[in-house]
DNA sequence: GTCAGTTTCCC
DNA sequence: TGGGAAACTGA
């Protein structure tokens, strides 16, 4: 149907009434039924949404949009169809301003909504109502607003070991989730912040919740303690107006873990709570749940300035792990009985730790490229806390000097190390005095262990045994000649 | 009974 | 508030 057509179709008069109505809901009709049999844009290859903004096919032709000479933006599928003006008249005629009026950013946030409602995301009153280049200027816009959609975006981590989860019997705050960045003399809090545009959005409502650190993230039964976690609820709601700011910093943020035999009390919770951001359902059961690591879920609700809200994908914080668990603690070497030993390995040494698990943990030597392990047997791990184990050869057998190398207690499971010590590797002879005296020692060693007489003792003592004999037949000689005489 | 993981207590 | 260690639990 012509544009014309439609215009004079919807021309006020003091007849309209109904019959108008009814008229406009046929036109609607018989376009979407068009809309039906025209070709659809392909859906965007989901690595395109990866890309850096600057390499965005589809950003990169925004960035110029601002340009003299601005490119036009051709949506895919229609380039090569016939000119076909869409029915913007309509909405120009249309008493109600609210699809004019909508704020830019709420139309683009939905996808689906973006479609139903694409045409109207238009401004007709600044368009001509016919031609191709109105109908891809109307396509731009609409991608572009899709595209521009506010997002939130974690910019401050947790620090993944930074705290112990807490028993709510201990009484006591469970302390401050820190950022990774934190240090000793500048604390940081987990943040996150509303990117894009943001122009008509009044409020920003943020609830955080634990979640499970392997995919599916399923609500996790540990709970949110602190400031702004209401009393019992596990979980935090913050609201912000990001026009002040933008980014918000969860200060005062504690987990506080449930006992194993509250975990389903604790799920059921969540779940009474409509809490399961990304809708996984209770169907797996709890025996594989981590208790040691849980997530920072966001799930960002925006509130328009005209009232209506939308909700923003969840987004999941990198993982925080307990750190007084063996599992997942930091490894550390306390001290060993010696640091030095020969190149040719071997040598046995005692090492005291913190807790590790005798089944997944390994003790590195390394320098450079070179790595090898120190040998042990679990048998060899004492309670946790002290290992017994033998140095592993250096890769060179004919160092001149001493050699130092790194010794570190490594987690198989997560290729977690320890602070490296340092282990000194001697060379093979290091002092000839040394071999001298080892030599003496070994002889006397030999003399006692085998005090079997040899050959050459054997002669000698035969040759002493004749020396005797005769100097006795002299003398038994001399005397019996004196005698006779 | 041993061992390792969990929970609680307390410095 | 951080962390050590005892007590408890289950394999």
């Amino acid at each position: 149907m012509k544009d014309m057509d439609i215009v004079s179709h919807l021309q006020p008069t003091s007849e309209r009434g109904v019959s108008d109505f009814d008229l406009i809901d046929e036109i609607i009709k018989e376009d979407s039924e068009q809309s039906v049999a025209l070709p659809r844009p392909c859906p965007p290859p989901t690595d395109l949404s990866e890309l850096p903004r600057s390499q965005h096919p589809r950003m990169s032709v925004r960035q110029s949009s601002s340009q003299s000479s601005r490119p036009v933006l051709v949506s895919r599928g229609t380039a090569h169809l016939p000119p076909r003006s869409f029915p913007q008249p309509l909405l120009q005629m249309s008493d109600s301003n609210e699809m004019t009026s909508a704020p830019p950013s709420r139309a683009a946030t939905s996808l689906a909504s973006s479609s139903r409602r694409g045409q109207g995301l238009c401004q007709p009153t600044s368009r001509s109502s016919s031609g191709v280049s109105s109908q891809n200027q109307g396509d731009t816009d609409m991608l572009e607003r899709i595209l521009e959609k506010p997002r939130l975006v974690v910019v401050e981590e947790p620090k993944d070991r930074g705290m112990r989860f807490r028993y709510e019997c201990e009484g006591r705050s469970a302390g401050s989730i820190l950022g990774v960045s934190s240090t000793d003399t500048n604390k940081t809090q987990p943040a996150i912040e509303i990117q894009g545009p943001i122009d008509f959005i009044k409020r920003v409502t943020v609830t955080v919740s634990l979640v499970t650190k392997d995919l599916p993230h399923r609500p996790h039964p540990h709970c949110l303690v602190g400031k702004d976690c209401p009393n019992g609820s596990g979980i935090c709601l913050v609201t912000f107006n990001p026009h002040s700011n933008r980014r918000h910093s969860f200060a005062n943020l504690g987990i506080q873990c449930v006992r194993r035999k509250e975990l389903d009390l604790s799920l059921q919770k969540r779940s009474s709570q409509n809490i399961d951001p990304f809708k996984t359902g209770h169907t797996k059961g709890i025996e594989d749940l981590d208790m040691n690591a849980v997530r920072l879920c966001f799930q960002c609700e925006l509130e328009w300035e005209d009232g209506r809200k939308d909700s923003l994908s969840p987004v999941v914080s990198s993982t925080i792990y307990d750190k007084k668990a063996t599992t997942t603690s930091q490894l550390k070497i306390t001290c060993l009985n010696q640091y030095k030993g020969p190149c040719t390995g071997k040598t046995e040494i005692y090492m005291l730790c913190d807790k590790v698990q005798k089944d997944d943990i390994e003790i590195r030597f390394s320098r450079g490229s070179w790595k090898a392990n120190g040998e042990f047997a679990q048998t060899d791990v004492h309670r946790q806390i002290a290992i017994v184990f033998k140095t592993p050869p250096y890769q060179d057998q004919n160092i001149t000097g001493e050699v130092d190398v790194n010794v570190a207690l490594r987690r198989i499971s997560d290729q977690m190390e320890s602070e490296p010590v340092t282990f000194t590797y001697l060379p093979h002879n290091p002092d000839p005095y040394e071999v001298k005296r080892k030599c003496r020692v070994k002889s006397e060693i030999s003399f006692r262990e085998k005090p079997c007489v040899t050959g050459g003792a054997w002669i000698s003592s035969f040759l002493f045994f004749l020396s005797v004999k005769f100097f006795y037949s002299c003398l038994l000689f001399l005397v019996c000649g004196s005698s006779l005489n």
